[in-house]
Order: C-alpha cells, then sequence, then structure tokens
DNA sequence: GATGAATGAGCATTCATTCAT
DNA sequence: AATGAATGAATGCTCATTCAT
C-alpha cells in the first residue's frame, strides 16, 4: 500500500506517477520494470518514489487495484449496453463488445492486464489469486445457467467452455493491442467488434457443416 | 551456432548444460536469464560458458533448433497416432492429443515454448517469425480443405477459426505445464487428453444447444 | 559531458577525481584507462563513476576540454611574454618558450597531451580531428607570412617546415616530462627553457657551416 | 628466448608465427597485443604460443631482435647507396633515403618500430635503452666530424641537432606508412623520398631568408 | 517531507595462463 | 611435444535501495 505521502500529493503529481508507472508496468514484465524508468518518465526525485511507495511491487498493486476498480466502474456505467434479455450467446456477445470498448478507451489500463497474463502462473496466482477464479466462476455461472434452460449443450464441458470463453477474450484485447495500439479510426474500432462478434458466433456454432457425423 | 568445443564435450556433460539452461530459459523471460545461473546449475566455470557460447542468445537458438528438431522427430514417431483418414475433427482430435502427449513427455522442452509465447511480440517476430505464420498458416489451410468438402460451415470465418485453434492449442499446453508441471500419475495424463478433446468438441459443435435461433 | 552530480559536487572532491583521472590518462593509453583505477585513486565507489560520467570517453573528453582551456587561459595569462614585434624568429621563440612554461607549471595536464599524440591515427582524428589541422596551419600561416617578407626563404617547402616546427615543440615537450618529470630546481626548467631556444635557432639557421655548398 | 620448440619449428611455420606476431605488434601498443589474435592468425594452437615463448614479451623481444638484424643486414646491403665521398649533409641525405627505402621494402618490420617509439619512455628504456642511446650517438658523431671539418656551424648544440635529425628521420617513416602504407606506385614513393631530401635541406641551411639578423 | 547523491551487489564478457590428454 | 579446453581474475556497467541534507 502506498504511503500517506503519496496519498497527500497534489492530484496532477499523483496523476503524472500513475500514468509513468502504467507506461512502465504496461510495457515490459514486471521484473523488468524499472524505478528508474517510472522516476523519470514522472519527474520525481528517486528518494520520493521510496518515500511513496515501499517498492515496485507496491505500486504495481496499487495500480492493479486501481485497473480493477476502473473497469467496475466502467462497466456500472455502460452496462445498459449489455443485453440482459435474449439468450446467452446474445449477452456474450454484448458483454465482449462492452469488454473491447473498455480496451478501447482504456488502452493503457488494458495493457497492464496484457502484461499480467504474460507472467508466470505462480507470480499470476501469488498475485492476485482470485482474479482468474472470478472470471472463470462468472462464465461458468453463465453457462450453467444457460444449460438449464437448454441454450447451451448439456453434453458440453463447462469448465472448458468457460476456460474457452475467458481466454478467447483475453486473446480479442490482446490481438486489439497489438495490431492497433491507439484507436485511431472507426474502422479500426468496427473491425474488432465484428472479430468479437465472430468469435462469439464460433464459440456458438461450433465449425462443423452440414455434412453427417459419423 | 555452439563452437566446436560444446559438440566436443562429453555427452553427460553436455547434457547437464541443456538441462541447465533449459531450466533457466524455461522459467524466465529471455531477458532474465542469466548465465550465472546457468553455469552454477550446470556446475561449469564461467568462462568455459563463453568458451562454448557467444553468447545467451547463442545458447536459445541452439537450444529452440533442438527443441523444434526433438518436436519434428517425436511427431514422426508417434505419427501413427495421427488419424489421417477420418474428417476434420477427427484429425484435430488426433494432433491435439499427439501434440499434448509430447508436451508430457518433454516437459522441460515444452516449457522453453511457453516462456517464448509470453516474449514480446517484437522478439518473437525477429527471432522466428517464421513459426507464427506457419503454425497459423497450418490451421487456414485444414480448414480451407474442409470448407471445401464441407465439413467446415463456409459461413466460418478462417482467420478467426485459425487463430482460435492456435491459441487453444496453446493454452492446453501452458495449462497442462502450469497444473501439473511433471507428471506423476496417469490419471493427470488422461484428465488433459480428455480436455484435449473436449476441447475440439467445442470448436467442432459448438455451444449451442437445442432452443431455436431468434 | 559529466552529468550535473559531478558538477555538484563539493570542489575538493571533485578535484580528487580530475586528479585521479589526469593520472590515469596521462600514463596508459586511453583503451588501458581503466575505471577501476580511477575509483580507486579517487577513494570514490564504483558506482559514483557512473553517477558522474556516462563512461571513460566522457570523462577524457571532459578532462580534454579542461586541458584545452587551461592552455588558452595561460597563454592569455602569460602573453606578455609573447614576442609581437620581432621578426618570426623571435615571435617562434616566445612560443616554444610559453608553450614549454606551461608545461613544467602543468605537467600534469601536459601528460595528457603527449599520450593524446600516441594514440592512433583513427583515434586522433575521430576525436579531435581539428587539433593537428589547426596547429600545423598555425605554423603554416606564420610561415607563409615570414615569406610574403622575405624572413623564411622562398625555396623552403612552407608543409615540411610547418611539420618541423609543430613536431619539434611536440619533442621538447615530451623530452622535458620525460627527462625531469616534475620540475624541482630552476636549472632544470632553465636547461630546457635553453634547448627550446636552441631548436629555433637550428631551424631558422640550419646546420650548415662556413665551406661552400657543392 | 623462444625456447627450443620454437627454434625447431619447420621454417614456413616459424615464418607464419613471425608474420603474425608483426602483424599484431605492428598495429597496437605492446599492452594492447593479445595472444588470442596472434595464434589465430599464424594459425598455430593456443597451448603451442606458451611452449614457443615464454610470454608476449618473450616473443616481442625475439622480434624485435630480428628487426634489428634485418635493418643492420638491409643497410650492409645496400651499403653502396651510401654518399661516403661528398660533405655531411649529401651523407645524410643518402642516409635518410636508405633508411626510407628500407622502410618502403620492409613497411611490416618498419611498422614495429613505430608502435615502439610511441610507448612509453619507462617501457622503450627499460626495453631497448641502448637503442636511442646508439641512435643518437651515431648522429652525434657525424655532427661532431662535421663541425671539425667546418660543414657544421660550430655554434651549433650538438645534442639538439642530433635529436633533430634523428627525430625527423622517425617522423618521415611515420608518415610515410600513415599515409602510403603498402608502396603502390613509384609516385608515392618518390614524393617521400623527396620529402627526406626536403627535411635535410631545412635542417642544412634553415628557415632563414635574405633580411639581416638583429 | 523532499531531494538526489552514495553505495555496492550483481552480471556479462574478455583473456592470459594452466592443465589434461 | 602438440593440442585446445578449463579456469577464474579482472573489468565495465546497471540499478535498487539507503543516506545525508
Amino acid at each position: 500500500m502506498p504511503r500517506g505521502t503519496f496519498h497527500n500529493l497534489p492530484p496532477g503529481k499523483r496523476a503524472l506517477i500513475i500514468e509513468a508507472a502504467l507506461r512502465e508496468f504496461g510495457s515490459v514484465p514486471f521484473s523488468k520494470a524499472k524505478v528508474a524508468n517510472i522516476v523519470k518518465e514522472a519527474g520525481i526525485p528517486r528518494g520520493s518514489f521510496y518515500q511513496y511507495f515501499d517498492d515496485l511491487m507496491d505500486l504495481y498493486r496499487y495500480l492493479w487495484d486501481l485497473a480493477v476498480q476502473r473497469k467496475l466502474e466502467y462497466m456500472q456505467q455502460h452496462g445498459h449496453r449489455l443485453v440482459v434479455s435474449g439468450d446467452v450467446f446474445q449477452r456474450l456477445r454484448s458483454l465482449y463488445r462492452v469488454g473491447l470498448q473498455f480496451v478501447i478507451d482504456n488502452p493503457e489500463w488494458a495493457r497492464l492486464g496484457v502484461q499480467f497474463y504474460r507472467e508466470d502462473h505462480d507470480f499470476r496466482i501469488h498475485f492476485d489469486g482470485e482474479l482468474e477464479r472470478q472470471g472463470l466462476a462468472f462464465y461458468r455461472t453463465l453457462l450453467q445457467e444457460a444449460q438449464a434452460v437448454g441454450e447451451v449443450r448439456s453434453t458440453v464441458s463447462v469448465t472448458i467452455a468457460a476456460t474457452a470463453l475467458y481466454q478467447m477474450n483475453r486473446l480479442l484485447v490482446e490481438e486489439y493491442l497489438n495490431d492497433v495500439g491507439v484507436p485511431r479510426w472507426q474502422d479500426d474500432m468496427d473491425k474488432f467488434l465484428q472479430r468479437a462478434d465472430a468469435m462469439i458466433d464460433l464459440l456458438e456454432n461450433g465449425l462443423r457443416g452440414a455434412t453427417n457425423h459419423v
């Protein structure tokens, strides 16, 4: 947890530090992040860093909490875009879309997540074991309810399917940030929103064509 | 390319070095790998490392080539397990299974691949730009042929589907190495081989149940 | 350019570092100079060196600039000793003398120059390509003007003569630093100041005696 | 002194080693010369080097003796080109010319000398204190004899003049090796032979023009 | 509390010399 | 004696963290 000294900072300065840290942690694995880069980017003295934070991990945790909070707020504010009435696939489609929209609107924060998912499994578990559990649990619940009403085949493994949904969403985000980076034209965004739809379509209907099963 | 000095080493010693390097490169990003760790693990003097290799990258490339070669040999030796007659999904299922079996039999080598896919996009492209291209191209071809004979829906995006197949396979490997690490019981292995089947099933048939589309 | 950290140092400490560096760069070719020696001599931690300077070359350039500046200031302060009225040989004599006096008063700085002239031709050109050009050009101009007023034979090659003047001056300095090192007695200094006069005399009147030319 | 092992070598191999060492010692200061370069160039095993020589200095001394011997032999063989009848300046002119011709014919060996004269004064004195003494003594004798017969002004300092003759010759050689390197056209050589003449002319007649002395 | 300089552990790499075959 | 691999000391440079003002 950042010290009181950090919280007492004028908001502008605090923001500068957060932005600098975001850029650093969003660019390289945690183990390659450097205090030197952050203080240089933020324009603060080296010593101040240690007056605000215990170490890099302290700052990282703080940033991560901010990111989670930001995402939650975004989802609440854009909750009206989430389809709640249709079948599970329509709901998933809208979920992917709104999630991707968050990335488009907050690419720096999203990069933090991308880097996080590239860390060692041990690092991820140790750092925020809840996250993956919760993410997967969300999809599991969704799928189980859908199975209950027959929207999803009962023979599908919920675990597998939840993992697929979870990872496909991650992949989508990663590709967006790799390929586009900063959204420039509406076209870029549309392309990716459509890709999100296509992924759900794939997971919804599968690949199989008309030929009979063996 | 390692120097002749390395190739002339007694096989036992050479193996020690390879194992030490594999542990290092399989544990941390390339830029965090340390000569110090490798020589300590392998029990060789610091100077010897540079008598064998130009630098870490030289060793990394060598290891990578060995890994690719090992994988190819494995696929050849276990080629009889690959289904070539049935439909595309049967073939994919066997592909996933044999690929996963390689990981089960060679977990240290597979970890190298897992770390590789966590590297920067730039690093990956610069180091082995062909790899991803080929991996994706393989699935694209498979899918296009399957579309031609009607096994795969013509409305499916080949690009999206190839990406999904490629990434799902990667995910399977990563999860196996995370969860199990070193194969202990047949049960562990069976669990993952079945998971491979389940993933293909999911991609084959999709999630959708009996309820009508809107 | 040394960092601000270096310029902010207490003058005594800064001087210690400069002296240590001067001893190092005045003793060995640049490529043999060691950070280790300098920090040991100056009594500063290894890390501090890199807080003050980018690398050895950074320090070398700084020292070189100081040396040039020091020489210029010296020449200005002792400019009254420079003869400007008499013929070219009187002017040269005073030039050699004041130049040598600088070396006598600043032997450590002069040693830097001696080492510099022992570097590879490539190093010298790359480091300070102007220096030799300017030095030679100075003598060329002097000689051409002297030729114009008949003080110097018109049949003398200006290029050869400028080179001779330039190198003889260098030689004088090098011999002084080799033979005497640190001025101890007035006699030592006088001996060399007279040697400077004798050199100019030689170049002025040549060796030829009374016997007729062939 | 090289060991018997070296002297027993087949002449071709011995020559290869000598050539490789010449290239190395002729290119860099002694302190930068590397065993690695020499054994690589000569194509001999690293261990052999230490079977032939104690260390680099051992080889350097051996090479130096060879160089001195070669020069002496050259001077003897080309002694007929040395003018012995005319006045001292004619003799000096021919001395410079034959000396320069040696350099033109044996540039690799001459480079060794150039590098030698760039070494520390201490190194030179410690290594071959006789050399400079002898070189200077030769010119001193020449000049004293010339003074006796009136060819050289009696007021000239023999010490200064001998130094000038010695150094001017060195300078000539150094410039030739810097500028031309390997003789390509007769023009290159002629240019430098004429420069040798011009230098003697300068030292013979001095710079002074027709204007009266003060 | 703010500042930025001081510190030294850590790492890659080079290379002369020794050693084992 | 020939060979070339083994060795480890030396060195430049980085960077997190502590310290002094």
